[in-house]
DNA sequence: TCGAAAATGGAACATACGGTTCATTTTATT
DNA sequence: AATAAAATGAACCGTATGTTCCATTTTCGA
């Protein structure tokens, strides 16, 4: 009773995350059941929000009144106003793209048109950046990280669609102080730019089908050359997978023909923020990071 | 009860969008309260989720019967059962990458940090998306396309940051016939070609803070010489607001100083697109809207 | 206009729910 | 080891919930 007065004074968190902390900060303190459900409930939010506190507890192998005790330990007066917080949480959520689509889609058939396309663009992005979050992985960027770490120069590769991508990487590696060079066509000057490459250098070559045949066959021959190949593609047959020391798979969705660039631009950053991380301060080795 | 029998023979929705099919599918044929509830229903799918008959069918106007009614209708046993529907709506949801990220930045501090940093700029990317589908007015993107649409040549104005968004509206432009002149600095061209612009042309200026001064004067330039110009910026007090005709308001977060381009990029798209079906079929004015 | 059938409102009902209480077990302290 | 304090389990209770039932109103066809 008295032990819980003085957390009552801080206010109570009204949502989810600041919940979160909250438990993750008692963690330690709490009575072996009161934990058991705590650990429960952190990992099953959505258990939480819709059960009854009955099949909550037959679920967490605690008996329901384990369950307001639980909530009365963090400063509740019972389980449903905790409850309340698991479900402002699911409210929160704004509504997927996709299903804000087909709702567009649904209504107004003429009017507002100019809308549905930007939507159609937004939903394409979205649905991009999901893919995206779910294939992606670890080993890989790690290892194309630690390869354009190694690099003197980064020579970046791309015409046509791609060609945004790689101005943006060669604006932020400019401004993050690491040396880069973009090869593009209207210099005409491609050629001689690439034949400067060696491999103490590497490459980021970006190109999705149908494949800009200036930018397969550079990777190609500053591949030959013994420059290695970070590539950025749309799939395992793309010819750029082949001369790629490292390489990516994207699948940007498309709208009315025009793909999205939206998780191409994020993996970019990611490549570029990420190899400017590691030349300052995390150098070589990951590790000491201090707390999260 | 016989009416209903022919509906039982085809399987419930378990998924919500199989649910709204259904219910609009019989919209016509439901009586008039329960047609309330259904389309209060689908207005409201949250309040379904987490509400409690009582206090819906006060929301909704109606009688908690008629709730109860309304499911059956759909061939339910009950209310509970068609709220299963709606909770698992809920449930289905991706976890919002917001949420991901602060579960990703709990657990493990050291390794995978170039995960995180990806996690980052996608998690910046996505809630970009998001805010701009919140923001952004139907009545300034159809007068920015009709604008746009007027115009011979469409010039396009950006430097550093947002030069990949213009490099790839002149790309996209370029593939839908639509005739539009690319401003960049390298050319070391550009008063010449803005010299060019006349009344009948019109620009696309993007650039966020802190704004080039290039692309703030080249914009001050063409609208004084009478040229129509659309911003995409970040403020109401940005320098191309006061040159523009229209101008979008685009809030980008961002990760680690860099700001995403996922919803600039998406507003750019829409409006070339919007521009190109304008320009084929759905020519001039938009009228002729045949129902709600 | 009349009558039957469907729809609706509102009260009554059974129950499943969260919360409380108390006996028992576990833990901590001396 | 003994005792007090905390934690836990399980039965109990009042209430709020979904549902049912019936009287009334509305709708539709003859």
């Amino acid at each position: 009773m008295d032990n819980m007065a003085d957390t009552a004074s801080e206010a109570l968190p009204r949502d989810f995350e600041a919940l979160r902390a909250l438990i993750l900060d008692r963690r330690q303190s709490l009575p072996k059941r009161i934990a058991q459900v705590a650990a429960y409930a952190l990992d099953n939010p959505d258990e939480i929000a819709f059960g009854t506190a009955a099949s909550i507890a037959s679920s967490a192998g605690v008996q329901p009144s384990t369950l307001i005790r639980f909530a009365q330990h963090l400063g509740y007066d019972g389980f449903t106003s905790l409850q309340q917080v698991f479900r402002e949480r699911l409210r929160e959520r704004t509504t997927s793209y996709e299903e804000r689509l087909t709702v567009v889609r649904g209504e107004g058939d003429d009017d507002a048109s100019n809308r549905r396309i930007v939507d159609g663009f937004l939903a394409a992005a979205s649905k991009s950046i999901d893919v995206m979050s779910r294939n992606l992985d670890d080993e890989t960027l790690d290892r194309a990280i630690d390869l354009l770490n190694g690099a003197e120069t980064i020579y970046i590769l791309a015409r046509r669609r791609s060609y945004p991508v790689a101005s943006y990487i060669a604006y932020a590696l400019g401004k993050l102080g690491v040396r880069s060079q973009l090869i593009e066509s209207a210099s005409g000057l491609s050629p001689e730019i690439i034949s400067f490459a060696t491999s103490k250098d590497a490459v980021i070559a970006i190109s999705f089908s149908p494949y800009a045949s200036a930018t397969v066959e550079e990777a190609r021959v500053l591949s030959a050359n013994g420059v290695p190949v970070v590539a950025i593609t749309d799939s395992a047959f793309s010819p750029l997978a082949q001369f790629a020391k490292v390489w990516f798979e994207v699948a940007e969705a498309d709208f009315g023909g025009f793909r999205s660039l939206a998780a191409t631009m994020a993996l970019a950053m990611g490549l570029t923020v990420g190899v400017a991380e590691l030349r300052r301060g995390r150098k070589g080795k990951k590790s000491a990071n201090s707390k999260g």
